[in-house]
RNA sequence: GGAUGGUUAGCUCAGCUGGCUAGAGCAUUCGCUUGACGUGCGAAAGGUCACAAGUUCGAGUCUUGUACCAUCCACCA
């Protein structure tokens, strides 16, 4: 026993079980708890019953707040349950490049910094100089995944936008596009005028300002002594209104539904239609629809038109272009007018015409542009749309079925009302800082308003009619990858000098049997090539002769590597500093034949002019180089732009394997990247995928996330998978209310009460923290962080921790190893009537906890676990049993000493080691870290293992 | 306006398929305690489970209605 006196001090102990754990890969569903650490293969191929959760990722622009790790907690819980009773177990982690938020946050440390905003930097390097941002951040994100004790394997964790990723996420987009179900619809954007772009939501606010209330007269086209009167704040939309609207139930309009208005100022007449969005007591309770300029209005028209019939339906008409100045079939004195002045003008003409019935003040709320504080104009502008009609059928169905569960049971209420009222899915986002739409536009893709003011798409002049029309016209390619010609790039062979990060370019000798092997790999991993080309170096041209086979060989001086510094960007001196030894050991006596080094820029004009051979002499070919790291460097910095599949590495047998392409020319990318649930809602096959762990963890088990995504993200998981793997992407979804700040409120940034987890960590303890968002609390309701509790927690665990010292103070002289947790013969135990009823009653709480697991009550079980050991066993047990094992009375006079006091003695021993092993088990997934650092003091049997993590559940059968 | 929850002790909340003489933590009051633990132990006090009606042998638990609160979504022409 070498617990230390006193109290438990979490905060030292847990960092460093947290390292024993991670230093023996615990985490990895790898560690198998009698062989050890298994390779992929063999872990795949065991028996053991599989057990996954992907993690739901965390943004990945800042450190989570002590909510955003709550969920953590209950996956842990999940995971390490599933240990105990002999799973392997898959934890997934991974991080999120949080799309619309990224990229705020992103500008604003940018601009903060450099004062530069996205504009000025370009779009590459705002998205290289984001992503390293990202990349340095990581790190941190993890260990505050790791120090909640959260037991997922870290070495499989991915970024949202790893290139593995990205291909998949883009491909389903592909398959989409193939599948007919993607297109580009008109829809409203905010468009800032100023700066001349499409705004999210998130990037405009606003403003209330005081506005003129217009009533405007429509005359009955019957009958023009007779109108209907309209209220407006922006009168100068009216040239574009496609009708006026009505509560249906609006007595005073009943007469005029379906019949015609003439629009004053123009020769156009449109109806009135009706729609239950109308409130009768707003205005005059008829509204002039501008679907092109209104959000409302876009809505309604949406709505109407999806239930009438065909000539019954309205459309729209854009009057107003991208500078804010009118436009479209109106009439000439009206054109080229900015929206303000053009108010003024037709508020005036319409005045003349005795159209005006009045004018009053209206306080109005304007959105703005965040930045530049222009007054947004919604206009019409083309997106691209999800189909989703197929999609939803299937995810309605597997939730009515059953197949996937939703816990608590009512959130699928929310989830199949939103499922059964959604609409076709807008994926388009006007930003640089996510996954880019893989579709490609010989030329420029130009959007106009033309004379009748619908929104009309052109490439080079030419006029296209959607995607499968520009497609069909040559003008438009929808693929993963740039059009252009695909080159596979391979290191050549060599193994011994890379190990030191370095380059071995220059080394002519031949290959050594490592080199040979590493060749042979990578013709079972290539496949077949027309055309190899390859150094006139003997190593690079004997791997290229062995993956050749039938294939042509061209040696080429153009692939040497006559830069020593390439890999680090180092001239040869600083190179020789940096790498004495290497200089020393390896080439010093090739140096002298070696060329002169050449500058990055020389080595740059060779790539070049070897892409333009490829192009000229083999661009219907299959082509493989086989060359160096230093010029795969140079290539990728070439080849691959923010494209990332375009810098995709495929490591089947770790070879350095690159496929790139070298693009045609005069092919522009689309503009636009996708909404991050888009990726999102592909994040659990494409991690899974991208670790290549579908035929083992797939479906996974439990989707563990905050309610409030159920509709925005779980939906979509489910959509996508059942669409590209036909296979449902969890069994279960639990979802856990939001973390409240102490005074009930919610907790956000903006408010400053968020709590960082660290706070609570060095004060409580993780383990504190994990009781916190777990005991009573049930799933789907918040609850506010409470420091009393908090403080309970910590008094909990320290009366584990003196328990336990109370058990082992007194069995330190029980030897034998009759001590597993099994709770299936208890006479064999103890005979003793005490010890007997304690051991029933574990027996029954590990029976009713694991229900409450496997029922997704883990917050009842929790809680029955601290009540039962706190005040049955420690409370009532131990006090009973103190006078059986002490073996000294008061004045150090040796007690139960007889035979049958001897006995009772080691069977209240016994009764304890086995009781206190069970609890910390059952405890395990609650509080891991407390009972992984007892479990290495507690006596072990022959089947317990040296982690609690692995050992067994307590049998009771 | 739509959807979904909540309303249980002074506070924060549990209560799974109806059996409850309604629980926990914290707070309150009284007492005890020196060989696991004062981060302890024992006990007390505290609730017509929002309100109303219904189903049932039996309702905190099921049904309907009302009131208030919360969250999400949609919007303010």
């Amino acid at each position: 026993m070498t617990l230390p006196k006193g109290a438990y001090n979490a905060t030292q102990e847990e960092p460093e079980i947290l390292k024993y754990w991670l230093d023996n890969q615990f985490f990895k569903p790898e560690y198998h708890p009698e062989k050890g650490l298994l390779s992929t293969e063999e872990m795949k191929n065991d028996g053991r019953e599989t057990f996954s959760i992907v993690n739901p990722p965390p943004n990945a622009y800042m450190r989570p707040h002590i909510g955003n790790v709550s969920g953590y907690a209950y996956q842990d819980v999940f995971l390490r349950y599933n240990r105990l009773i002999g799973k392997k177990v898959l934890g997934q982690p991974g991080k999120d490049h949080a799309g619309i938020q990224g990229e705020v946050v992103l500008e604003k440390i940018f601009w903060e910094n450099k004062k530069k905003s996205k504009h000025d930097m370009g779009r590459e390097k705002f998205y290289k100089t984001s992503y390293s941002h990202f990349e340095k951040l990581m790190p941190k994100i993890m260990y505050d995944e790791q120090r909640i004790g959260l037991s997922s394997d870290y070495d499989r964790n991915l970024f949202t936008l790893d290139p593995r990723v990205v291909e998949r996420v883009l491909g389903t987009f592909v398959q989409m596009y193939k599948d007919k179900m993607v297109y580009k619809g008109v829809r409203i954007v905010n468009w800032d005028p100023v700066a001349k772009t499409t705004l999210a939501d998130i990037d405009t606010e606003r403003v209330e300002r005081e506005t003129d209330l217009v009533y405007i007269k429509y005359p009955y086209a019957e009958d023009p002594s007779k109108f209907v009167t309209v209220a407006t704040t922006r009168a100068e939309t009216m040239l574009g209104d496609t009708a006026v609207v009505v509560d249906p139930k609006d007595k005073r309009y009943k007469d005029i539904v379906g019949k015609k208005l003439k629009l004053p100022l123009t020769e156009r007449e449109i109806p009135v239609i009706t729609s239950p969005r109308i409130e009768q007591e707003f205005g005059t309770g008829a509204l002039k629809l501008t679907p092109s300029h209104a959000y409302e209005d876009f809505v309604i028209m949406s709505e109407w038109n999806s239930e009438a019939e065909p000539e019954q339906q309205v459309g729209y008409i854009n009057v107003i272009d991208k500078d804010a100045k009118l436009t479209g079939p109106i009439p000439e004195k009206y054109k080229g007018l900015e929206t303000d002045e053009a108010r003024k003008v037709v508020i005036h003409d319409l005045q003349e015409q005795g159209l005006i019935e009045k004018i009053e003040k209206h306080t109005q709320n304007v959105v703005i542009g965040e930045r530049s504080k222009a007054i947004i104009e919604p206009i019409m502008s083309s997106q691209w749309f999800i189909d989703v009609e197929q999609l939803k059928k299937p995810a309605i169905e597997v939730v009515k079925k059953g197949e996937v569960k939703i816990h608590p049971e009512y959130m699928s209420k929310k989830y199949l009302h939103w499922m059964e009222n959604l609409h076709d899915w807008p994926v388009s986002r006007s930003l640089w800082w996510g996954y880019r739409i893989p579709v490609w536009y010989k030329g420029e893709l130009i959007e106009t308003i033309d004379t009748e003011g619908q929104v009309k798409e052109s490439i080079n002049g030419i006029e296209i009619d959607g995607i499968y029309d520009a497609v069909e016209k040559g003008l438009a390619k929808v693929q993963i990858d740039a059009p252009g010609q695909e080159i596979t790039i391979l290191r050549h062979g060599q193994t011994d000098a890379n190990e030191k990060g370095i380059i071995s370019g220059w080394d002519d000798t031949n290959l050594n049997e490592a080199g040979i092997k590493y060749a042979n790999q990578a013709v079972t991993a290539l496949g077949d090539f027309d055309v190899v080309i390859t150094s006139t170096l003997s190593r690079a041209k004997e791997t290229a002769q062995i993956i050749a086979k039938d294939a042509e060989i061209i040696e080429t001086d153009l692939l040497k590597e006559r830069n020593f510094g390439l890999l680090n960007g180092l001239t040869w001196d600083e190179f020789s500093e940096k790498y004495p030894e290497h200089v020393k050991n390896n080439t010093a006596e090739y140096q002298p034949e070696l060329p002169e080094a050449e500058t990055i820029e020389e080595v740059e004009e060779r790539v070049d002019q070897l892409i333009a051979m490829i192009k000229e002499q083999y661009s219907d070919k299959k082509v493989l180089l086989v060359t160096h790291t230093g010029i795969i460097r140079i290539f990728k910095r070439k080849l691959a732009d923010m494209s990332a599949a375009q810098s995709r590495q495929d490591d089947p047998e770790n070879l350095e394997i690159h496929k790139m392409i070298i693009p045609e020319s005069g092919w522009i990318q689309d503009n636009d990247v996708f909404d991050t649930w888009f990726s999102s809602g592909q994040w659990t096959y494409a991690t899974i995928g991208a670790n290549d762990l579908m035929d083992t963890f797939y479906p996974t088990n439990i989707m563990e996330t905050a309610y409030d995504i159920l509709e925005l993200w779980v939906s979509r998981m489910i959509m996508l998978s059942l669409y590209t793997q036909n296979k449902i992407p969890f069994t279960d979804v639990y979802l856990h209310g939001l973390v409240k700040a102490p005074d009930g409120q919610k907790m956000s940034k903006s408010k400053g009460n968020v709590i960082a987890p660290e706070e609570i960590i060095d004060q409580f303890g993780a383990d504190s923290l994990r009781l916190l968002y777990v005991v009573g609390n049930k799933a789907g309701a918040g609850y506010p962080v409470s420091y009393e509790k908090l403080e309970g927690y910590k008094r909990f665990l320290n009366k584990i921790w003196n328990a336990s010292k109370f058990v082992l103070n007194f069995t330190s002289d029980y030897e034998e190893t009759d001590i597993a947790a099994d709770l299936s013969k208890l006479e064999d135990i103890s005979t003793n009537e005490l010890d007997q009823k304690i051991l029933t009653e574990i027996k029954e709480v590990t029976d009713k906890v694991q229900e409450h697991i496997e029922k997704y009550r883990i917050g009842l079980g929790a809680e029955l676990l601290y009540q039962h050991m706190w005040h049955t066993f420690c409370d009532e047990y131990i006090e009973q049993v103190k006078p059986r094992v002490y073996s000294r009375d008061q004045e150090g006079n040796p007690i139960n000493t007889s035979p049958e006091e001897a006995a009772s003695r080691k069977e209240a021993q016994r009764t304890l080691i086995i009781a206190l092993k069970s609890y910390l088990i059952l405890l395990h997934p609650f509080v891991p870290f407390i009972t992984e650092r007892l479990w290495k003091e507690v006596p072990k049997s022959e089947t317990d293992t040296e982690t609690i993590m692995y050992t067994h559940w307590p049998k009771t059968k």
